[in-house]
RNA sequence: GGGCGCAUAGCUCAGUUGGGAGAGCGCCUGCCUUACAAGCAGGAUGUCGGAGGUUCAAGUCCUUCUGCGCCCACCA
């Protein structure tokens, strides 16, 4: 079978269709149980309905994908549980843009008819994100894939509610909330973005009672039409005559009273702040503290209203404020106005200014249901990839405040609450029959929906079938891992925490991945707004899954924001190509593989190779370290050591060391020697059969990160090497176990090996620096130093030939003269000779040399500064020591051997 | 205003308990060596943002300054 000299990744389709047609991902607590494994779930943070795939989605579901992958290897039943929210907000406002084009508006319809259409909406784009989500290969158990309305989820969401408000820790209230007038709901304290907006602080003065005017500054002139009092603080000397007197404020013609309290800063400005508790959430607690009378003045759709006065009635309030101007200071009032920088809160779905309105909303209480979900950071139950992540989430609980939850929405789950005429409430997760506080029969349900967060919260075990007790709820909950990124943590992270810790009385996961933000080439935020966000998808369509899940996981700390571009693929791409060709010279060099597997498999005699040795040895280790690095979440090292290895140990070096043993038989067949023929047979094995074992291997340990192509390789080989055909898949294979790892320990194998590099490095270079082109073959003479290295030279003899470019190899005792017409180099163990006096430049070899000697010379001088440095010696460790005098003995020998070079 | 992060080679970034500064890309030299030119071999490149401190030893710990970035926040 022909394979293409370049990595193809358009196969990727049709492997991901075979994985689903497999089952291989689905997930079995019956099975599980009942094979006595452990569970490993993860909760896909559920992107909403209207989003589709964007960069932070790549990263943030590469990562998952890579954990899940690595634990169903190792054993686990793993469950990797899919799906969507509906995005209440966000949804509405697709929709009602689609319907405007029609121009239908929501209320045209009315609420079912709305639902309706939302409904239509979801069946069709709904889905989007999940498939491509399968492009980039996510392995969730698509069986199980869940969609915060679904029935379950709906009735989980009832049950909650109705618990929660029988525990009284549901309230309904009037408070202040986050109303969008353009949106017309409320929103949550976490939905408000904070932006520095250029404003004016507004100067005026108020009339007070036989003795003058009080002035004071404000930022919103308007919201004068609704004060109720003039605050200034405890015991300022300033105001001391005017507290308790009263203020008039002159549009409205209301007295008001002066009071004192503490929230004033008697630094700040005139050290006098206007009251209005219907419009400012602190104001809104003064008035709580002094029993002032709130007035609110403003309609929903954030005009003013009646009880800001006929002059005003009806105007936005941008126009209020600009005659409420002109009004002060027709009479006198206006002062000044200087421009100030402050934060103004933006909705952050729709950039509209938030307005304080008093409104009766639900609440949750955050008080007593925060406090768990802070303990289980605070006693390190709950970890977090970084530290700082943890601190982000710890001060939030320690400062939060009650949460608003109902949205005056209609796409989401309506809130259970039923109002008689007496306006007395029940909530029931059933239409209840009658007023469970009077008996009335006549009852009309709350028009609001849920916040979708509020669902959401419930998701790692609404999903698994809560409230019902299920086997799956039983067996995969608490979940292992969550990985999301920072902009939730609040959200939901949190919110899952206490809710998990409420229902199930268990916090739903242990570990949080928070991954880094995917920027743009200059660290810009991606954003519709800028244009600048580059598309999952049109990346995989132009470089293959596997591509970008490299690109996005190789070497960095994925929780450090990153910057994308195409550019950047590349190296990720060179690489698979590189794996590519490397599976693709083994696959073409396994002649005669099968046939010496029935030859040798029960000979005698067949040991391995030392360059095998030393592979397997070093593949093994890469096992174990691969491993260690996941399991602590270190993947970016994960991945960066396998591809290292692959690249420089396995095709660099092993790869190029197995040649001649690859190419041996067709030269024995030449001399027609039967017992050369069979040697050289048994060689050529035991190279096969070390390639095909380590490549399988380093397929397996890659897998998780770059799934399409490992899957193919791996199939490919296993097909090359006559692996029996009910290996259909590698999604199913265990983690390598080569054999039980000896950590720490170098092996005689890997000293050697490395010595051998070493030898053949320093001739390159020389052959580099003397411009020997590689086809110039020439004859090496080996002195060794002693009969181990003698015995190590021997035993390579043939790679070392091969990689050092030479002709032939002739070993010699050092007794024996070496021909003048050389350069020498000194290696570890031996010294070695290239005759190729007729290529040296005397000068330029002099110059080399003399450069190596000062090399050296600061080496040694560098050691024995330290090992002069009392400090040094009584304090370093007994092995630093030891290995630093071990490194100056071999300085010193080369030193040695270079000035003798220098003399003759 | 509070909290946090980043600053290391020309560029993008690693650097896990303090112990000889790394990778990829780019650059220079030589190679189409029967897997791969998306490749091979060899090479150059850093007062690890500035200043102090702790230590025998600091990219790594502490203090401070500068320049970016993020999050939170009710100073009228």
């Amino acid at each position: 079978m022909e394979i293409p000299k370049t990595y193809d990744k358009s196969r990727e389709a049709e492997i991901y269709s075979r994985w689903l047609e497999g089952g291989y991902f689905r997930a079995s607590a019956e099975n599980g149980k009942a094979q006595g494994k452990k569970p490993y779930t993860i909760m896909m943070p559920p992107p909403n309905i209207t989003s589709q795939l964007h960069m932070g989605h790549a990263l943030n579901n590469t990562i998952q994908d890579i954990l899940i992958r690595f634990k169903r290897m190792q054993g686990f039943e793993t469950l990797w549980m899919p799906g969507t929210d509906h995005a209440a907000i966000a949804t509405e406002v697709v929709v009602m843009k689609a319907l405007a084009q029609q121009g239908i508006t929501k209320d045209d319809l009315g609420r079912e008819g709305f639902l309706e259409k939302l409904w239509e909406w979801n069946e069709e784009y709904g889905g989007r994100i999940i498939n491509q989500l399968k492009k980039l290969g996510c392995s969730c158990d698509w069986e199980r894939l869940r969609f915060t309305m679904d029935e379950g989820l709906s009735d989980a969401v009832l049950e909650a509610f109705v618990r929660l408000y029988e525990e009284d820790k549901i309230y309904r209230g009037e408070r202040l909330v986050n109303w969008c007038v353009k949106c017309q709901t409320s929103i949550s304290d976490a939905e408000v973005e904070h932006k520095d907006t250029e404003g004016y602080l507004y100067h005026f003065k108020y009339p007070v009672e036989g003795v003058g005017h009080i002035a004071f500054a404000t930022t919103r002139p308007e919201t004068m039409l609704g004060d109720t009092a003039i605050a200034v603080a405890p015991n300022d000397d300033r105001y001391k005559d005017l507290v308790g007197k009263f203020a008039e404020v002159p549009m409205v013609g209301r007295k008001i009273p002066i009071i004192e309290d503490s929230y004033v800063d008697p630094e700040y400005g005139t050290g006098v702040v206007k009251i209005t508790p219907a419009h400012d959430p602190n104001d809104f607690e003064v008035g709580n503290r002094h029993d002032l009378p709130r007035i609110n003045i403003m309609n929903n759709d954030g005009t003013i209203n009646e009880i800001g006065g006929t002059a005003y009635q009806g105007l936005t309030r941008e126009d209020a404020r600009k005659k409420i101007i002109e009004d002060m200071t027709a009479r006198g009032l206006y002062i000044k106005a200087e421009p100030l920088t402050h934060a103004v809160g933006e909705h952050d779905r729709c950039g509209t200014a938030i307005e304080p309105l008093m409104q009766l909303q639900w609440f949750v209480k955050m008080d007593a249901l925060a406090k768990p979900a802070l303990d289980a950071y605070t006693s390190g139950k709950l970890k977090f990839n970084r530290e700082r992540f943890g601190k982000t989430y710890a001060h939030w609980l320690e400062n939060i405040r009650d949460w608003c939850i109902s949205r005056q929405l209609w796409w989401g789950h309506r809130i259970p609450a039923y109002y008689c005429e007496n306006g007395h409430i029940t909530v029931s997760k059933s239409v209840p029959e009658k007023c469970s506080t009077c008996g009335a029969i006549h009852l009309t349900q709350d028009e609001d929906v849920l916040d979708t967060w509020f669902s959401s919260a419930l998701w790692p075990f609404s999903t698994l079938g809560w409230p019902e007790k299920t086997s799956e709820l039983d067996y995969f909950y608490p979940t292992n891992t969550l990985v999301t990124d920072r902009g939730i943590i609040f959200f939901w992270v949190a919110r899952m925490m206490f809710m998990g810790e409420k229902f199930m009385g268990e916090i739903p996961f242990t570990h949080v991945f928070i991954n880094g933000t995917v920027n743009d080439e200059h660290g810009r935020k991606m954003s519709k707004s800028l244009g600048n966000g580059i598309d999952p998808l049109e990346i995989i369509d132009d470089f293959g899954a596997d591509t970008l899940r490299l690109m996005l996981t190789n070497g960095g700390a994925l929780d450090n924001d990153t910057r994308f571009f195409r550019e950047r693929l590349e190296p990720a791409r060179n690489f698979l190509n590189k794996l590519w060709n490397a599976t693709r010279f083994v696959i073409m060099n396994m002649d005669g593989f099968n046939e010496s597997l029935e030859h040798y498999t029960h000979a005698r005699g067949l040991t391995q190779q030392l360059e095998d040795e030393w592979i397997t040895d070093l593949t093994n280790r890469l096992v174990v370290e691969v491993a260690e690095k996941l399991e602590a979440h270190e993947i970016g090292m994960a991945v960066g050591k396998i591809v290292d290895f692959i690249w420089d140990e396995f095709c660099d070096w092993y790869i190029e060391m197995v040649k001649p043993r690859l190419y041996g038989v067709q030269k024995a067949m030449e001399t027609g020697d039967e017992t050369a023929i069979e040697n050289a047979k048994k060689l050529r094995f035991t190279a096969q059969y070390t390639l095909g074992m380590v490549l399988d291997t380093l397929f397996k340990v890659l897998h998780p990160i770059t799934p399409f192509i490992t899957e193919d390789l791996f199939l490919a080989l296993n097909h090359a090497t006559g692996t029996p055909s009910e290996v259909r898949t590698i999604t199913t294979q265990p983690w390598p176990v080569l054999y039980p790892a000896k950590a720490g320990v170098v092996s005689l194998a890997e000293k050697s090996i490395e010595r051998m590099k070493e030898a053949i490095r320093a001739i390159r270079a020389v052959r580099t620096e003397k411009q020997v082109p590689p086809s110039k073959k020439i004859a090496i003479i080996v002195v060794p130093m002693d009969e181990e290295s003698r015995i190590l030279f021997n035993f390579t003899k043939d790679f070392f030939t091969a990689l050092s470019g030479a002709s032939h190899v002739d070993m010699q005792d050092p007794d024996v003269a070496i021909p003048s017409s050389t350069v020498s180099i000194v290696v570890s163990g031996a010294n070695i000779y290239l005759p190729m006096d007729a290529l040296v430049d005397r000068e330029k070899e002099n110059a080399r040399l003399t450069k190596e000697k000062q090399k050296l010379e600061q080496e040694i001088a560098r050691i024995d500064s330290k090992l002069a440095n009392e400090g040094f010696m009584a304090k370093a460790p007994e092995a630093l020591v030891a290995a630093e005098r071990e490194k100056r003995e071999d300085f010193a020998a080369k030193l040695a051997k270079v000035n003798e070079e220098l003399k003759g």
